[in-house]
DNA sequence: AAGGGGATAGAAATCGTTATCTACTCTGCA
DNA sequence: TGCAGAGTAGATAACGATTTCTATCCCCTT
């Protein structure tokens, strides 16, 4: 099909290893003209190296496979982008395989990524299984990007939950507020409990005491959220601000206070956590920490580059801070969005109400 | 650093080219027994096949380019899952490349993808310029999916605009509506122009007047989608429905006539288009026609395959069936969600305005 | 003048697999 | 009995690159 190094050697006059040194970017000695002739006969020609034939020989095919439960959740796409961002630079290209949640397909893709092969693997939002058992006898370099389940475990990168929601407590606390609900998310996720360790941390450094009955427990839907909250409003002292663990509950516990006839912020204000997309739209729009999706990425994909080349070690636990989108379900100002309101609402009422016949 | 067949050769017995035969699944005729004898090996040996090899010699490497703008941009990720899972079906695998709308980015990626090399591409999302222009001599089969600018090509698959714009305006007819307004996208925009001709061609064959005066414009944009409703209101004969022509400018338009002092939908129907996650989960939820993502890169990767495979010619442009999310902001009932209203709102506002001291 | 060594290029082997060609053993039929 | 042909396996040559080893040439030192 295409034009090969043998081509080039052949146009050139040239031996085939002398293509190559030129053509590969070795730092062997080469002639200038050589060189300048073998690059002009590779551009003329149209030449294109074939990666899977250096790949066979170099044994490096300069592809890691990302391994992703689903790439249509909500995190993984920017986390993916985060990763092949690092790795375009490098000239890598990363190799997605989705395994659903089956342990199965999951078996099945590090097989078929091993067989490729990739020279390292990263695991997204992932996994209920330790590395060793994952990877069998391979030696390949692998690193887990927010890793949901299970204890810290080395060559991992994670958001840094309890600090963050030490940060949403800071906020909330110079916003005056002395009385904090929280919606935990499910106790046996890992990072629910971690956020929920990170609002006692900040509630006792500012001297708020800790009242069970201002903790309540969501699934992280939208609706359990908007359980909760009626739950934490339905008490002797009704928090004035609700810590929601992440924005969906927010979202159902903004929803819960409106149905009070109560309003965000003004009675109860709002924190979510995540950052998810809908959070800037809605209406309020939603305060929130948001998850340093693609920033994790990133720094896996940099940190995996950096043990496939040098064989660095591996690294402990890295955490990575997400960033406080303060919005209006706090208090902020509404933004030149499309929250302000119009000015001939009256207008408007009387034309509609006052309805012609059709068309 | 792997097995190989060699390895399985000789702890057989037996040559290579007949381990091949085996492995590789080839229907050459093999005794049963050596068929077994070279599968025990295999298997017990940890044997694993060497892709890159494999596709030297066949060259056909089961991977195909995705090339997309921003694997985060909303549709991507739907339609990337969609081809995915056509070609894990086939034992194939995607490579996706961001081009991030950057001429310069798409060549190379293009020149990297042949690189690889990869069997076929996939545009998604994708483009200003003519296939053969991209692919320059390589002869690949290549799809475009979901192409947002031009005029209609052949080995495109692209949602139905003007079916599903008709059966949009179907539906508001259905429900009563006669005098229905439209906020179109700009006008530069393939998709915007079908929708409105959809809308159009409903409306005459509902026998619906257009009223210049009902069709807005805006720019995808939530603001715009704010703008463009208060307009439609602010008319002699205001519609009693809205057709926005993607979800966020019906969030704006809903906005918009809330802010007027009126309720979605029992003063203005609003009906949005792309069924965007938030459109179930804001308030009203939003009824929306739903792009067919997932299906467009289903059939794409399908079409895209066999191709490759049997050399089947080029197709026309197929166009996908979008479904009709029937939601609030038309008139649905609320689901069970979240939106029921509790019961206890007075004791919890007295609660609340009442406010007890900290803690 | 001899020889050491840097600069440069080519020959041949190699990576792991598949494809082509050859070769042998049977079986069945004329 | 002889032979065509199916069944089965091996030898060998690719695929497109890189790597190692070898061979020049020529300059410079002693």
């Amino acid at each position: 099909m295409g034009v090969t190094m043998q081509d080039v050697a052949r146009a050139t006059g040239l031996s085939l290893p002398t293509v190559s040194r030129v053509l590969s970017g070795s730092n062997y000695p080469i002639a200038a003209d050589t060189r300048q002739r073998v690059q002009a006969a590779a551009e003329s020609l149209g030449y294109r190296p074939n990666l899977a034939a250096r790949g066979l020989r170099t044994k490096r095919t300069s592809t890691v496979g990302i391994i992703v439960d689903d790439i249509m959740s909500a995190f993984v796409p920017p986390i993916v982008r985060g990763i092949q961002d690092r790795l375009a630079a490098a000239d890598y290209s990363g190799l997605i395989v989705n395994v659903d949640w089956n342990p199965d397909l999951e078996r099945t893709a590090i097989a078929d990524l091993l067989s490729r092969p990739v020279d390292g693997l990263l695991f997204v939002e992932y996994s209920h299984r330790a590395p060793d058992e994952l990877l069998g006898n391979a030696e390949k370099p692998c690193f887990f990007v927010h890793r949901l389940f299970g204890t810290p475990i080395r060559n991992s990168v994670v958001p840094d939950d309890f600090r963050c929601s030490e940060r949403v407590v800071d906020h909330l606390v110079s916003l005056g507020h002395r009385r904090i609900g929280l919606i935990s998310g499910p106790a046996n996720w890992h990072s629910a409990r971690t956020r929920n360790e990170g609002f006692f941390s900040a509630s006792n450094r500012h001297g708020l005491a800790i009242d069970p009955a201002r903790i309540a427990y969501g699934d992280w839907e939208t609706k359990s959220g908007y359980d909760a909250a009626l739950h934490l409003l339905n008490t002797a002292a009704p928090p004035t601000a609700i810590f929601a663990a992440n924005d969906l509950m927010a979202l159902g516990a903004i929803y819960a206070v409106q149905d009070a006839g109560l309003s965000v912020p003004n009675d109860v204000a709002i924190v979510g956590y995540d950052n998810r997309d809908f959070a800037a739209i809605v209406r309020p729009a939603i305060t929130t920490m948001s998850m340093p999706v693609y920033e994790m990425g990133r720094v896996a994909a940099d940190l995996l580059l950096a043990q496939i080349d040098e064989r660095s070690p591996a690294v402990d636990e890295v955490r990575i801070q997400g960033e406080l989108m303060i919005r209006e379900s706090c208090g902020a100002p509404p933004t030149a969005r499309c929250t302000e309101r119009t000015e001939s609402v009256t207008t408007l009422r009387r034309l509609l109400l006052n309805r012609e016949p059709d068309n």
